[in-house]
DNA sequence: TATTCATATGAAAAGTATTTCATAGGTATT
DNA sequence: AATACCTATGAAATACTTTTCATATGAATA
């Protein structure tokens, strides 16, 4: 393996990336970066189904995207901004620098 | 739309993290960061089908990770590393400082 | 221009991830 | 301790991605 993977390997990117490459877990971290919440909030804010939320915050948490804590019969999310923010920023800024058309997101024409 | 994707989306995220969640293109990233390779040289150093490379290879162009240019009747493809270079880096150092234990990679115990 | 080499592409099959739905496990409240 | 509320979880169904395989396109060469 090479540079790029030498502290990492693939499965941590797999297990990464699958969470960003999924349109609801990117709303849930759009959510969260404005204000944690509980799962309820979540529902109600994304109007999406509990369980849905609650599979998603899961893997999320599996690998350190978001971070939670109890409070009462609540769980309170929050989103470890650290790594997600430039991460996230990063490819904003990428897809700027490139085609940004209706039809293909950053088809490079 | 909140911050984070002002000036982006949900599906340049998706199209983006889609190839990084996929050990092939990382491998193939990987690879095109020691040197550019044509699909041939790629298919050869990977030992993995031609036409694998190839539909991998549009996927990964199709949000600029990578670029091609033709030389002769081969087409020479290369990394795109001002993004995905600080970028995979970033997921490295992330990993790094959680667990990263063999069984989950990253479950945070 | 026929042939060969390199790459791309379409579509069905195979593999993988998410969604759905029913239900279970905690915690607070009565 | 019964009830209500909040969240998690398992498993089947659904949706999505990648792989496979056959074939097409395009460039070089004989």
């Amino acid at each position: 393996m090479n540079k790029v993977s030498k502290t990492s390997n693939f499965s941590t990117y797999h297990i990464f990336f699958r969470n960003l490459a999924n349109p609801l877990k990117i709303r849930i971290i759009s959510a969260l970066e404005e204000k944690e919440s509980s799962v309820s909030d979540l529902t109600y804010q994304l109007k999406v189904e509990q369980s849905k939320i609650s599979h998603a915050l899961a893997l999320l948490k599996k690998c350190n995207i978001v971070k939670s804590e109890k409070k009462g019969k609540e769980r309170i999310y929050s989103l470890n901004k650290k790594t997600i923010i430039p991460l996230l920023k990063m490819i904003d800024e990428h897809s700027k620098s490139f085609c940004n058309c209706k039809e293909c997101r950053g088809c490079g024409k």
